[in-house]
DNA sequence: AAAAAATCAATCAAATTCAATCAATTAAAA
DNA sequence: TTTTAATTGATTGAATTTGATTGATTTTTT
């Protein structure tokens, strides 16, 4: 018998009975202990069930979809939150920048402003954008394939061809001696980049970055405006001392 | 027995018993253990089903999705045998720039040379390109809303930075005294610049385009080589004395 | 609480299945 | 016809799956 076979089985067994014991996997498939115990930790690896001692129980999932999407990004309220204020900052008829990266992607819903213009190194900000009739450029470059971003000599150089009246840069850590950084330095280069070429510039920053610094240095605190959800007065004091923070309440 | 007939063999035991073991594959055709082996990757490669260990399972996918996608394009089926041909152009190691549209989309799938690069101004091509772990640049530009592909002044400026061993062109309309010709003139500029950046340029046309021409001219017949799967030996023979063209048999 | 029973994860060797290669055959092209 | 290309089946060693066994862990019984 063969293995999707066999999970069909067990799978199947466990819609009719809820809770179901080893022996009686064994039975239905007639093959042994050992490979029953491999199915099932292989199916509870796929959160297709739920291993309980003595045997297997149905594990019923909410909506797998659904939370799968939301589990996807972490703080995701948050950065709703810092998105939705973000998008009120554009102004019609400004050229945007906007970073790739979730928190960024969480603005697109909330832009109303009208007659602007987009540019963006994210291809998962595309659909979003197309969505909402913004005219959208891309900058060219090499696909990192981890973040859907564009990356390298061709993406800044495609940058360069602009300019913005705001940019809007996603990062990693914010830190009040190494300042704005993120961990790839080929990241950080456009984002360097994207800043020295817009009059204003703001990052977003939910509070599980701050006093975080990762690898490569985007920018000093001075550089860009931080948007965040911080709530810490003694925390956003110090930063304040160092640039302009805009704090968002939920 | 033929090849086609093996296929629909497989397929339909597949249709009848969701998981089949080699073996029985090998009893319903009458031949050998190997060729059972080669279908089932060729199927697997063409998503018609799931190889597991020890035979193969009917894949229950999200059906619907893929044949409407499937099903959006016209001429499909031809459309595949071209991009197929195509993709078996492509030697290992090559610079390739990959026109946006269906047509060309249709080669990904197939290609199978190693340690090639691949640039491209289709939104559409990046998903599954990445998929197949190619490493993949994307031109900058304008995102056109309704073809995704990028276009523009600023995609022009980002090919110019490359140069490229092939490039693959799809078009809208082959005509022996007009060229190559495509509707929208930013579009045709963009195959144009791509066709001279590269050191052999391919153009795909199914039958449906040829002696048909469209507004912007991309390119005289002599600058690409054309792949189509025309039968017609007359009309084949006047593109002929102007150009190469290769022709894909079904 | 201690002993017994059941269940468990980890490991092993045997059996099966796999991908890769090669020579033979067949089909197609020159 | 001769040559070339494509397809096939057999063979190889490698990789995977399997059931049995081990001692450890958990549950049940005493």
């Amino acid at each position: 018998m063969l293995t999707p076979e066999r999970h069909r089985i067990i799978l199947q067994l466990l819609q009719e009975k809820e809770v179901v014991k080893l022996h009686e996997f064994v039975e239905a498939t007639q093959c042994s202990e050992s490979t029953i115990r491999r199915d099932l930790s292989q199916l509870e690896k796929e959160k297709k069930l739920k291993r309980v001692h003595g045997g297997a129980a149905l594990l019923q999932q909410k909506r797998e979809e659904l939370s799968v999407f939301e589990k996807s990004t972490k703080n995701i309220h948050e950065k709703q939150l810092i998105g939705k204020y973000a998008a009120s900052l554009i102004q019609d008829g400004d050229c945007i920048y906007l970073d790739a990266g979730t928190t960024t992607l969480q603005m697109i819903p909330y832009i109303e402003a009208k007659n602007i213009v987009v540019v963006t190194n994210g291809i998962m900000h595309i659909e979003a954008l197309l969505e909402k009739d913004i005219p959208t450029y891309l900058v060219g470059g090499l696909i990192k394939k981890k973040t859907n971003a564009l990356i390298g000599r061709g993406a800044i150089h495609s940058l360069q061809q602009y300019s913005f009246d705001k940019c809007f840069i996603g990062v990693n850590g914010v830190h009040i001696d190494f300042g704005y950084t993120t961990p790839d330095p080929e990241e950080a280069l456009i984002k360097q980049t994207a800043i020295h070429l817009s009059q204003q510039a703001f990052v977003l920053a939910d509070h599980s970055k701050l006093n975080e610094s990762t690898f490569a240095k985007i920018a000093p605190l001075q550089e860009a405006t931080m948007i965040t959800d911080e709530t810490d007065e003694e925390l956003l004091a110090m930063y304040e001392a160092k640039t302009t923070v805009e704090v968002v309440k939920s």
